[in-house]
DNA sequence: CTACAGACTTGGAATAATATTT
DNA sequence: AAATATTATTCCAAGTCTGTAG
């Protein structure tokens, strides 16, 4: 095995150790009934019937132009017109010659491996008791079906196939009606529960589609406020006002420092100004908005200042405006849409050193959206008068509902459902099966690939070496990248400069990976992969690529002989998950407190995310906070020892009460009348006092009770340190959400009696619903 | 075959909501 | 009750990977 080190995360405290260190009693989560509240107050709410499109039964539509879409170029004159071509010019500068040299593939020996029996020896998919919360979820689904099914007729295909049509409410029977209606219903909605029949026709993603396109952003509504030109005001004209106003924006962060982001918005607010402003305005250091920023920050402020109950009533009004464009219809059920909100216009704000940093982002016009609905389903009004959608299809091979093409990136942009939607929710658990399967061909792969580091083709040893990484180390696979992105790179775009190889076998990676997330890490590899890394690095210069003949495609097609379907982000899944999977199954917890098992979990959770090096930036009060621990710990040990001497004192001379001296901090004095700032004077004059000893006078009896939750705030205290030190640049979010397999997670809590809502938030809870059922033995 | 359009997942930061502390 | 810390959600950039036009 590899042995791995990332800079700056700490050696790991063993498991067993942190865990045992907590006693404390955190109340940390009590959000579950607040999800039950808002789920029961949307299952409330009532629909319009004709959101709903009747559907004919069975009926499967081709889609429109023959699947392929075109969206309105944005950076074309008339983008209303333009079907999109490659007219920039732009060729992919560095697609490499790589495939002059390609190699025979050698597909000889590794068929075989299709008819790998499965090997798995776990129950599989038993459905056992779903936990409270998810009868809480399953129980408003019913109630929004139920209510839709009631205010319309139109029931869509898969009630019509069922045969058995119920009529609402009328037998005498009612109670037994609702329950087979219920479980009609839920056999309905829940997608997951039946066999997904591999023979349909799964690039058909759905057969009425109906919504209401996306919102956009509100116009700009000039401020008038100016900017300085050598001191000097000038007001801008609106169009000249607002990309100012996105620069004013920005003024307290670091990119307007940036050279390449003051360039690259020097031209573009250039070409948004009259010939007049143009004239008056010749340098970009020369202009201060500071009078824009205090505006912007002025309306905050007012923002903030407002009463609760202001808020809140903007609040409801906003979800009124937003109601419609927050649900679809897909095959006659409700879905939530994800985001349905058009970019606002602004600056394009890239990560890491991206070329294109600072660039003004157009505003999306209705001309620009392509809007994808069903072919009986009413095209939504047009919210801009005087303007119309670029372009209405009826793709149903694809699951977003609009989309636009970004005049930065000349990327796409879509509006998908939410998370929780079937579309979003089968492909996800489509993923970790695929993951799962790769467990059963894991072993022959690895036999593969240690092999073809020793072949004799020169491409094999590439690729195998590059596999090697892609499992061992969890790398991404690392695509070409345009010149006009950010220069970061994954594995076979790794360069000669990115590692430095060590005798006799160590490598050290140093590279800017997704994001520009830094990878930092040195393994010691086996003896044949380093020799190639020797070998392929040799003679080349630092810029040069490691893995020249190799390219991702001809990866994963190679990867495809070996397992249907399997590509190289799989590995990332696979490893996570099972790297979960097996430590979770480290410890058995029988009666322990709950925080432990909790802890426990995270440790889990952050070792994944350290393997996939998913990192985050320092909280700024990092420090701070842990002065305050500190000093908080401080305080409590102090405590425990007065505890201690106070009753081996009482113990001694026999009393049955003592002296306890406890040492306090005086409380600042507020007055009513007294300013924001008064009070800070305060709050700072106090923190500078020394504290107060206070005498109390204590039971001995009482004494030893006390010892022992005294100890307790103390283990709670270093337990709260380790873990924010140790999770200090670990992000474990991402995981949780896009690498370990929920059915895990779901299993150790059946298991161990966690609630499962301790550790999946209530829009995991929803995007997960489908893996609710999973049996604590579930094994991955 | 190859470049690249196109669609979909993954990612950290920003922001909003909520909990805790003062 | 306000300030501050923590957690959840939203935002939108940046990846992966397949299919297809040329």
């Amino acid at each position: 095995m590899v042995s791995k080190k990332i800079e700056n995360i700490p050696e790991d405290v063993p498991l067993n150790q942190l865990i045992s260190q907590s006693n404390g009693n955190r109340k940390a989560f009590s959000r579950e009934e607040n999800v039950v509240t808002n789920l029961l107050e949307r299952a409330g709410r009532t629909r319009k019937s004709e959101d709903v499109v009747p559907t004919k039964t069975g009926k499967k539509r081709n889609a429109t132009q023959e699947g392929k879409t075109r969206f309105a170029d944005p950076r074309a004159e008339d983008s209303r017109e333009t079907t999109f071509d490659t007219e920039s010019g732009k060729t992919k500068k560095n697609k490499r010659m790589k495939k002059e040299s390609k190699q025979k593939t050698d597909e000889e020996s590794f068929l075989s491996l299709e008819t790998k029996a499965n090997g798995n020896d776990c129950v599989s998919e038993e459905v056992s008791r779903p936990s409270a919360i998810f009868d809480k979820l399953k129980k408003e689904e019913f109630i929004i079906e139920r209510a839709q099914q009631n205010n319309d007729s139109a029931k869509g295909t898969k009630r019509a196939e069922k045969g058995s049509p119920k009529e609402v409410g009328t037998s005498e029977d009612e109670r037994e009606a609702e329950e087979e209606e219920e479980e009609e219903e839920e056999e309905d909605y829940r997608w997951w529960g039946r066999d997904n029949q591999e023979d349909e026709d799964d690039t058909i993603k759905w057969t009425t589609l109906s919504h209401s396109g996306v919102l956009f952003p509100p116009e700009y509504v000039p401020h008038n406020k100016p900017i300085l030109y050598r001191g000097k005001e000038i007001y801008l004209s609106p169009k000249a006002e607002e990309v100012a106003t996105f620069f004013a924006q920005k003024l307290a962060t670091e990119y307007v420092k940036k050279p390449q982001f003051r360039k690259n918005f020097w031209e573009d607010f250039q070409q948004h100004l009259s010939n007049d402003e143009k004239k008056k305005l010749k340098s970009l250091d020369e202009i201060n908005f500071t009078p824009i920023y205090e505006h912007l920050e002025a309306q905050k402020n007012a923002k903030k200042a407002l009463t609760s109950a202001e808020k809140k009533a903007i609040r409801e009004e906003e979800q009124e405006k937003v109601k419609k464009y927050t649900v679809a219809i897909v095959d006659g059920k409700e879905e939530k849409v994800g985001n349905f909100r058009v970019e606002p216009p602004g600056l394009f704000l890239g990560r890491g050193e991206h070329p294109l940093m600072g660039k003004v982002k157009k505003r999306i016009m209705p001309e620009d959206i392509t809007i994808n609905i069903g072919e009986d389903a009413p095209v939504p009004e047009c919210p801009i008068a005087g303007h119309r959608w670029g372009q209405i299809i009826h793709n149903n091979k694809v699951t977003w509902l609009a989309g636009w093409k970004d005049s930065i990136t000349g990327g796409y942009k879509y509006v998908w459902l939410s998370a929780g939607s079937r579309f979003k929710g089968q492909s996800d658990q489509q993923k970790y099966e695929k993951a799962r399967k790769l467990k059963n061909y894991i072993d022959e792969i690895r036999k593969d690939y240690t092999k073809g580091l020793q072949s004799d083709s020169l491409e094999e040893r590439q690729r195998s070496t590059a596999l090697y990484f892609i499992d061992r180390l969890a790398l991404r696979v690392g695509n070409e990248k345009d010149e006009d992105e950010a220069d970061t790179v994954g594995c076979c775009s790794l360069r000669v400069e990115h590692i430095t190889l060590h005798d006799p076998n160590a490598v050290e990676f140093d590279f800017l990976g997704k994001d520009s997330i830094r990878y930092i890490n040195t393994v010691t590899v086996d003896g044949p992969v380093f020799y190639n890394l020797k070998e392929f690095v040799r003679g080349k210069k630092p810029e040069d690529e490691i893995f020249d003949k190799l390219t991702v495609q001809g990866l994963n097609d190679h990867l495809k002989t070996l397992m249907p379907g399997l590509s190289a982000k799989v590995f990332r899944t696979y490893n996570a998950s099972i790297t979960l999977a097996r430590l979770l199954s480290e410890r058995k917890f029988e009666s322990e407190d709950l925080n432990n098992k909790l802890t426990f979990y995270n440790q889990a959770n952050k070792e994944v995310a350290i393997l996939c090096n998913h990192q985050r930036t320092l909280p700024v009060s990092h420090e701070q906070q842990m002065n305050r621990l500190q000093s908080k710990l401080d305080e409590a040990l102090e405590w425990l020892h007065e505890l201690e001497q106070a009753l081996k004192k009482a113990k001694r001379d026999k009393k049955d009460s003592v002296e306890v001296v406890q040492y306090v901090r005086p409380k600042p004095n507020f007055r009513n009348d007294m300013t924001q700032i008064e009070r800070e004077a305060e709050r700072k004059r106090v923190a500078e006092l020394p504290r107060e000893s206070k005498v109390r006078q204590m039971k001995t009896s009482n004494l030893p009770s006390q010892i022992e939750k005294a100890e307790q705030r103390v283990e709670k205290i270093r337990l709260d340190m380790s873990m924010k030190e140790e999770l200090k640049n670990v992000a474990l979010g991402t995981s949780k959400i896009n690498y370990l397999d929920p059915r895990i997670t779901v299993a150790w809590c059946k298991k161990n009696q966690v609630p499962i809502e301790k550790i999946f938030s209530k829009t995991l809870l929803t995007k997960f619903l489908w893996s609710m059922e999973s049996s604590e033995d579930f094994c991955f």
